[in-house]
DNA sequence: TTGTAAGCGTTATCAG
DNA sequence: CTGATAACGCTTACAA
């Protein structure tokens, strides 16, 4: 059986207060106690019971992710910054996946499910807006939004300027004078936050140009998965008057964009550009490169956990939103250098 | 504050030990009774506190998932469907990433660092054998091995069969005409089970072809990313006698290798054919579509958690091992259909 | 500086 | 079938 404070106590001949003393590095203990006590832990091989410890302190130390599906790339990229991340603050990491399903989203986001068992939680969801504002802000358990939420300001947020960065594609393809800009990722249900944004940025570009917005290149993406965006392409190449250009709202749509056009027959950048957003590191090596929004994933894993350990140490603060910043790659799907 | 079991037997006006009962659906407790507490715990809302559960039980409800990096596409795929796999089986799952860390892999794998916070762990690491056979098999904490060890009887293990899987995939490469098979993907440091088992059946193709194996065709591999693959293609190409085939040990390490043919001004599969191993999602939308060896991820993510559920409920029990199935995918980068 | 003892919220043993 | 009560292993007042 595994040694406990009391038998490495008993052992050194001291009282298990003074183990616990020199275990979590704390108080003032003379150097002969110290010695007798880490010689005792060394010899009964002793390692402290985690769980003991949380049930006494509060803390487990651990802190949950919650995504949508951690095999799409940018949330395991997304994932592997903030498991590291978090190592450096002393957490480890659980992962927990929605699945779109937004019941299973609700119940991890009003906690019925993870009592006691996280210090924090990161969420990175696809929740609706409406799903965001029913949320009790009584709950009691540390929360940072990640990614693209409108900031109410009862959570912690560190979030991409959505509404410019997808201005900004768009303006990047205009710019490459492209004038049949398509956009792909608008979602069927209008209450989700991030596609709005970036359907707003998208309209926003094109008007700033003086170009219409056609109802036609605006197409919906159920998932943001490779074989969306391959639908999505195939249809706006069967229209009358096909675009010349797509945005799309994922990276991943945008690699079944690609493939979709080539597959017509076609050729991307010549008759079509496409320029995706996450700057995943598939799109660097893909044929063609993929031009996309970078969104600096480093940095928003950094801030996030940097932002739930705060919180976590001092509950009663204002929340914060932070921006991270974004910028334009151009690669070769819109033209650019590889 | 939170509803304990104690306040919850008070209200109900019985005794804990009765609101333990039903909490845990466990023994017979009266109709009365039970109304009682279910109404007793819908007013206090009163939830179990999981941590003070496994204090008592020394069941944490939690697997360790252990990788080298969760943003590798195949580890990211597996984690998936671990996840899935252990929700069911009522399991949450932590991820921890070894980074390709010897330091930080042995200590995982001793368990220095996980006393007390898993049911059972699930490794898939790149341990040397030598590691591997050094571990204290006196660890008590339930471990399944993942992917692509040698079998000591030591340890459950869910894998495949790398040598054959390896040579499949250079048949393929052999029966498509080819006659320069390069690889890619061998370790510099010749411990590691699996590159050194790919290696084999490279070889053994090679030799039931009547062949010779020439080892400037070998490259090494020090991480399984798109830019190792790159970098040995670039390499290979520039060899006096070119190969105009090329087995990579991992899809990320081929799609590097593609684009690095067609960089170099040849083109997949006319000059040269590639072929990879795990059959990663990316690989069925990139240009050329990959051809590869298909692991069934799902078949050895729900039996690798069976296996650790049997065993955390059974410790005694003669380790066993079983094979997933692999199959060759024919696809565009060795001139297959799409 | 060190020792004693009271919980943290459960489960499980032992009576009744 | 239900009620007290003793652990599980640790941290931390409170004393000494």
């Amino acid at each position: 059986m595994a040694a406990t404070l009391r038998d490495v106590a008993e052992h050194a001949q001291v009282s298990v207060r003074t183990v616990s003393n020199v275990v979590s590095g704390y108080a003032h203990v003379s150097d002969r106690m110290r010695h007798r006590v880490l010689t005792a832990i060394e010899e009964l091989d002793y390692r402290p019971n985690p769980v003991a410890r949380t049930l006494r302190t509060g803390r487990t130390g651990v802190l949950a992710l919650v995504v949508p599906e951690i095999d799409l790339p940018y949330f395991a990229e997304l994932a592997r910054e903030i498991i590291n991340a978090a190592a450096e603050h002393g957490y480890r990491v659980m992962v927990d996946q929605t699945g779109h399903d937004h019941e299973r989203e609700r119940e991890l986001l009003t906690g019925a499910d993870r009592t006691m068992l996280f210090d924090g939680v990161l969420f990175s969801p696809l929740v609706t807006r409406a799903e965001l504002l029913e949320m009790q802000p009584s709950t009691t358990m540390p929360l940072v939004l990640l990614g693209e939420h409108e900031f109410d300001g009862r959570y912690d947020h560190v979030a991409i300027d959505n509404v410019q960065a997808a201005a900004d594609a768009v303006a990047h393809l205009l710019a490459r004078g492209r004038t049949r800009v398509a956009a792909i990722g608008a979602q069927p249900d209008e209450s989700y936050a991030t596609p709005q944004q970036r359907t707003t940025g998208y309209e926003r570009a094109l008007r700033v140009a003086g170009l219409a917005v056609e109802p036609a290149l605006l197409r919906p993406a159920a998932h943001y998965r490779r074989a969306d965006g391959y639908r999505a392409t195939t249809e706006l190449l069967a229209l009358a008057d096909p675009p010349d250009a797509i945005f799309c709202y994922s990276d991943l749509l945008a690699m079944g964009a690609i493939r979709a056009v080539f597959d017509a027959g076609l050729r991307v950048p010549e008759d079509v550009a496409v320029i995706g957003i996450d700057d995943i590191e598939e799109g660097r090596y893909s044929r063609p490169t993929l031009s996309t929004v970078s969104l600096d994933t480093p940095y928003i894993a950094r801030e996030a956990v940097a932002r739930i350990a705060a919180r976590i140490g001092e509950p009663d603060t204002p929340a914060v939103e932070v921006t991270a910043p974004h910028t334009v790659r151009a690669r070769e799907s819109t033209g650019g250098a590889r």
